[in-house]
DNA sequence: GCGGGAGGC
DNA sequence: AGTAAGGCCTCCCGCC
């Protein structure tokens, strides 16, 4: 290391964040220690980077010692507002200690002065030396003491955030205060500082302080110009207050009097010792992290069965001679080595490695193909680990064909499929594959099926929804620290891009391998994951089942009438082009009417319209509210504009693009499926979006009948009514809701009577748009602008709601605890939905989470509910006899269904009943879950 | 690759 | 202090 680099851990302030962020875990004393892992874990992640680039040298963990400052001297108010640290907290301050003793770590605590003091001491003697440090910490007093590296690129201090895990400079510092540290004491001593009750100047908050500072320079300079401002209460303020603001900057000061109680050099980072962290471990039931230092990772060899009991807590115990042996860096896991990989190209081979993943009892398998369409994908081979760096590749279908490379030696489809087909219906051997669902329906080609599976995408989904992607790339880098060959490095990408099956056999077993190699990994993490933090119950009981489900139906497509969809692409782009010319016509020049830009221009500038808005990014509005204004203004450009929108986006996203969507092996449209694309738990649809097919205005709903049932089949589509409306009634327990939906009373009328005292269609109208206002959290902005009232208005409308009905008030009040204590919210089947911006300091973003967190437990249940029906659907019309049914496609609250005329009759009332019961057992919803269902020869006739 | 706009729930 | 202000998605287009 070419140079000393100090962390310096802010202990205290952490661990108040670790208690609000982390579910309140007890230990198996009894203890509760959810503070501790997060701090634990936290250390851990600092230690693991000793030898990696800005990774610590030397570390320190700083403490405050419960006692006075000098603060409260010249202070009394100083910090004299905090509430008492919550019940279960307090006996976790002395484990911190602990913990930190576990590391073997240095750990500063002096009586008099408060851990940024100390902080700042030591922060100033390496500097002084020349050392580079990190505070890690989120204290924005601590921001003063960031620096920049010197031209040369030495010394420096920046601060490291380990919850949001970014690094913050001198530019971060400007962002959130408008100046650098060295003015951020002058800006805390204007705003002033409620959480350690620092007074500041009343009526000066954080952009006011700017401002003085940036015009004025600092402090002294701003009280000094006070009395030649203009009038106004700023001013008066400044020099009424200008003592409290003088005071306030001594207080907000860092103070470096104190003598270092232990000199820098003793604070080096060269080795945990690792008995005293496992035993600290062991006594916590920490067992993710007491896996890392003795667990199967360590050992390349090491097959699942040793992983399962690593997880039981048992058969983890180091051999004898090696228990006490120092690890210079804790190591998470085991670096990949490729090297090892093997290509399978004899039947022996194969044999082997099948009769190894029999053993092992586990195996992750991964298909490579010639395309990312797996209905008309040629499969090109296959990968599998049996252990984490135990993993081959068995190519089938490389070079030959109408390619111009030999094709190599390898084994064929007939044979590696027959052999294939015996492991993968083994219920005794785990198959672990990462969006299994494609590898599924590649292998459904040659009519083989998965029996006991794990899909690592969904457990990660499962874990860590709304907490960042799941594709494998990413998990690999998050949890295993490494970096996967980019499918693009091994085939290229635009017109050079060449298909896996031309990929030489050395290169696609490196790149194969490695994808069954990482997924095996993975899967060893979400396994012990899934154990220690209980997200088992969603992923077993509702989202694993659903894999092959969606993958089925993805196989069986949608008939689609393409000469239909061709009349109406025909249909409107005459009417378009007739509503060009006479847009250009009344505007007075052609221009591009797609282009928000130049058709804003067109409107404001050149027409002269007036009351248009302007986004951020300066160019005119011009959606459907700014057309609709124009309408009612009696601009007759308007009009058009607006149908000219609807048209053109009926034809370019549906009625044209959905002909090329037609599989010419199939004749039918085949949309794919994400089991994670949504933070709710919600699927989504692409290539195409089948969930978004128009509905709403009757040129819209001509499409939906473009989609249609095969030969003397018909379209069965059934929809949850109001599905989102009952679950808000249920988990929000509103007993007049629940009773009218208990009675098939029209709800929004209920609503109507309760808010206005009589039903109209005005009243209902109105009771319809606060009812859905409630469900996406509401605002009084938003529900004027809706309403077209003032704000005021909209807000003496929703305290009436809330009134009326309490139990939607504490349930957002409730949702909004939970997840700024937890850190995510859950369904009532347990999916949770992470929020890590819950409390952000941006206001904008702060609330759009807290309206996300209200919307998610009610949209994830609904979700949650629909999947588990599908989950049943198939075995209870196989039960019933209805062989030829078949579930087409899921759109949020609605199921679609293709069957044989003779079928109709019989499987209505079971489609019903599953979709109806589709909460039961695990959950009895106190309101019933109405279904509305239809029939035709097309999807739009099904309606 | 982004942002505006618009289709669905 | 004053701002902007409904949740979850995907797709198309113009524009840089």
């Amino acid at each position: 290391m070419s140079q000393n680099h100090l962390y310096l851990v802010d202990g205290s302030s952490y661990i108040f964040r670790a208690y609000h962020r982390l579910p309140p875990l007890t230990n198996k004393h009894g203890e509760p220690v959810g503070a501790v892992y997060g701090y634990t874990t936290m250390l851990w992640k600092l230690v693991d980077a000793l030898d990696k680039a800005d990774g610590p040298s030397h570390l320190a963990v700083i403490l405050d010692k419960d006692s006075k400052s000098f603060r409260n001297e010249i202070y009394a108010e100083y910090k004299a507002h905090r509430p008492e640290p919550p019940e279960d907290l307090r006996p976790q301050f002395p484990m911190i200690r602990d913990a930190t003793r576990a590391f073997s770590l240095p750990c500063i605590e002096e009586a008099g002065y408060e851990a940024d003091d100390i902080i700042a001491c030591y922060t100033k003697a390496a500097v002084a030396e020349g050392w580079k440090v990190t505070i890690v910490s989120s204290d924005k007093d601590l921001m003063q003491l960031i620096e920049e590296p010197s031209p040369s690129g030495g010394g420096g201090v920046d601060m490291l955030d380990t919850m949001k895990n970014v690094r913050m400079g001198r530019e971060h510092v400007i962002e959130k205060f408008g100046v650098g540290p060295e003015l951020v004491g002058d800006a805390l001593a204007l705003m002033g500082d409620s959480a350690d009750n620092i007074p500041g100047v009343p009526g000066i908050g954080p952009k006011t302080a700017t401002k003085l500072l940036v015009e004025y320079g600092d402090l002294e300079s701003v009280l000094a110009a006070a009395p030649e401002m203009k009038k106004s209460a700023m001013r008066d303020r400044l020099i009424e207050h200008a003592d409290m603001a003088r005071l306030s900057r001594v207080l907000v000061e860092l103070d470096c009097a104190v003598a270092l109680p232990m000199p820098l050099d003793d604070m080096a980072l060269d080795g945990i010792p690792e008995e005293p962290l496992r035993a600290f471990l062991d006594h916590h039931g920490f067992k993710s992290l007491l896996l890392k230092i003795g667990g199967p990772a360590a050992s390349p060899n090491a097959s699942n069965r040793d992983f399962a009991a690593a997880i039981a807590g048992d058969g983890n115990a180091p051999k004898p001679g090696e228990a006490s042996k120092p690890v210079a860096v804790v190591r998470e896991h085991q670096p990949i080595d490729r090297s090892q990989y093997e290509t399978v190209t004899t039947e022996a081979a194969l044999d082997a490695w099948i009769a190894e993943a029999r053993h092992a009892g586990a195996v992750a398998i991964d298909t490579e193909t010639d395309s990312l369409d797996c209905i008309t994908g040629r499969l090109v081979g296959v990968s599998m680990a049996t252990a984490p760096g135990k993993a081959c590749y068995i190519p089938i279908g490389h070079g030959g064909n109408d390619l111009l490379s030999e094709k190599p030696e390898q084994l064929s489809l007939a044979l590696v499929t027959a052999k294939l087909d015996k492991l993968l219906i083994d219920e005794a051997v785990r198959k672990i594959g990462h969006n299994l669902k494609y590898d599924m329906s590649v292998l459904a080609q040659h009519g083989l099926e998965f029996r006991n599976f794990d899909d690592t995408i969904v457990m990660s989904f499962a874990l860590d929804g709304g907490a960042g992607g799941h594709g494998m790339d990413e998990l690999a880098q998050r949890h295993l620290d490494h970096a996967c060959i980019a499918f693009k490095h091994v085939c290229g990408t635009g017109a050079k891009q060449i298909s896996f099956a031309e990929v030489d056999l050395g290169t696609a077993t490196e790149y194969a391998a490695e994808d069954a190699d990482v997924t095996y990994r993975l899967w060893q993490v979400f396994t012990a994951r899934m154990a220690a933090e209980g997200g088992t119950r969603v992923y077993q009981m509702v989202d694993r089942p659903l894999v092959p489900v969606i993958a089925a139906m993805e196989q069986r497509g949608i008939m689609v009438d393409r000469a239909e969809l061709s009349r109406l692409s025909q249909g409107f782009e005459s009417e378009i082009a007739r509503l060009e010319t006479t847009i250009h016509e009344e505007a007075g020049a052609p221009f591009t009417i797609g282009s928000p830009k130049q058709l804003g221009e067109v409107l404001f500038d050149k027409m002269g319209l007036k009351g248009g808005r302007k986004g951020k990014s300066g160019v005119w509005s011009t959606d459907i509210n700014e057309l609709e204004r124009l309408k009612k203004d009696g601009v007759p450009i308007a009009q058009k504009l607006v149908d000219w929108r609807q048209l053109s986006k009926l034809k370019s996203t549906y009625t044209d693009a959905l002909q090329e969507q037609i599989n010419a092996k199939t004749g039918r449209v085949h949309t794919s499926y994400s089991l994670t694309g949504a933070q709710t738990g919600r699927l989504s649809s692409t290539d195409p979006n089948l969930q978004n097919i128009p509905i709403r205005t009757e040129v819209g709903r001509q499409i939906r009948h473009a989609f249609v049932a095969a030969p003397s089949h018909v379209i069965l589509a059934a929809d949850y009514s109001q599905i989102e409306l009952r679950l808000a009634a249920h988990m929000a327990d509103v007993p007049e809701l629940k009773a009218a939906f208990a009675r098939g009373d029209d709800v929004h009328a209920t609503t109507a009577m309760e808010l206005f005292g009589e039903v109209n269609r005005d009243t209902r109208g109105r009771a319809k748009t606060i009812n859905f206002a409630i469900l996406y959290g509401i605002s009084r902005w938003g529900l004027a602008a809706r309403l077209e009232i003032t704000p005021d208005e909209a807000q003496a409308m929703i305290s009436k709601y809330f009134e009326r009905f309490p139990g939607i008030s504490n349930y957002i009040s409730e949702t909004l605890e939970f997840a700024r204590a937890h850190r995510f919210t859950e369904t009532l089947f347990g999916r949770k939905t992470h929020f890590p911006r819950i409390d952000a300091s941006n206001q904008a973003e702060r609330q759009g989470s807290e309206r996300a967190a209200i919307n998610a437990p009610i949209q994830g249940t609904s979700a949650d509910i629909i999947k588990r029906a599908m989950a049943r659907m198939g075995p209870a019309l196989r039960a019933a006899g209805l062989d030829a049914t078949r579930m087409l496609l899921q759109v949020h609250d609605e199921l679609v269904f293709e069957l044989p005329e003779a079928e109709v009759e019989a499987a209505r009332p079971i489609i019903e009943h599953v979709m109806a019961n589709a909460a039961e057992p695990a959950v009895t919803l106190s309101v019933p879950l109405g279904i509305e269902i239809g029939t035709g020869p097309s999807w739009g006739a099904a309606h």
